[in-house]
DNA sequence: ACAATATATGCCGATATTGGCATATAATCA
DNA sequence: TGATTATATGCCAATATCGGCATATATTGT
């Protein structure tokens, strides 16, 4: 057998870093394929291809107008990452903490 | 050309399920290469070679003890992948804010 | 030295993925 | 209707990935 998932959930689809640029062109603004292809400066149909996947994933919508396209990124979507990561946060924050405590220290020694 | 990147950063390695449910596995303890299998049920060869993604990408890092190897989590490279999907937090975290107050209004309304 | 345990590696087959190019589809305009 | 613009799709080649099985390596114990 192969590869178990593919690129069909947002952990896969992020995985990808073009994707990611995507998803980062779109946090502001919601953009026309051309306004992204300008944007990046990539060719287009590698652009729609990728759009297509953050599309099937749901992390970006699509919505018409005339011939053109606008995409709009899904944050919600990413939601799942967000929660997974998060319970790990406190390792580095903790070490963080540890370190500021660690400089406070040495600063009040040495005054 | 094929595929850009690979299983060689924290985003691909932990787009893969199985590698994510090693990294929750070995989130509150260290553990043996065995100990994996056994909690996982899953074949020793495969675990094995999830790990050896992880500790390629620094996911993971591993302490030799006889003929054991004990393995631990090193969350601190995770942080990229959350500091990458941080931002994008407030996009569901406003619609929940916008929600609450609604549903505060309501109830201010009701007395 | 030999057996047993713990773990990693090598090879294979099946398949998914990406980029590139050409081309199809759809919508607008002259 | 025909041309032009905007976007999506299809096909191909190169390659990476994953699982499975057998096997190598390393360490310990007898």
């Amino acid at each position: 057998m192969a590869r178990t998932s593919t690129t069909h959930d947002p952990f896969n689809a992020v995985a990808e870093p073009k994707r990611r640029r995507i998803l980062e062109t779109l946090a502001n603004d919601e953009l026309t394929v051309t306004e992204i292809v300008d944007s990046l400066d990539w060719p287009q149909p590698m652009v729609s291809k990728h759009l297509g996947v953050l599309k099937k994933v749901g992390l970006v919508e699509e919505r018409r107008a005339g011939r053109q396209r606008i995409y709009r990124v899904n944050a919600e979507r990413l939601k799942p990452i967000f929660d997974w990561v998060t319970p790990f946060e406190h390792y580095w924050r903790e070490s963080f903490n540890r370190l500021d405590d660690v400089l406070e220290e040495l600063q009040k020694k040495e005054k």
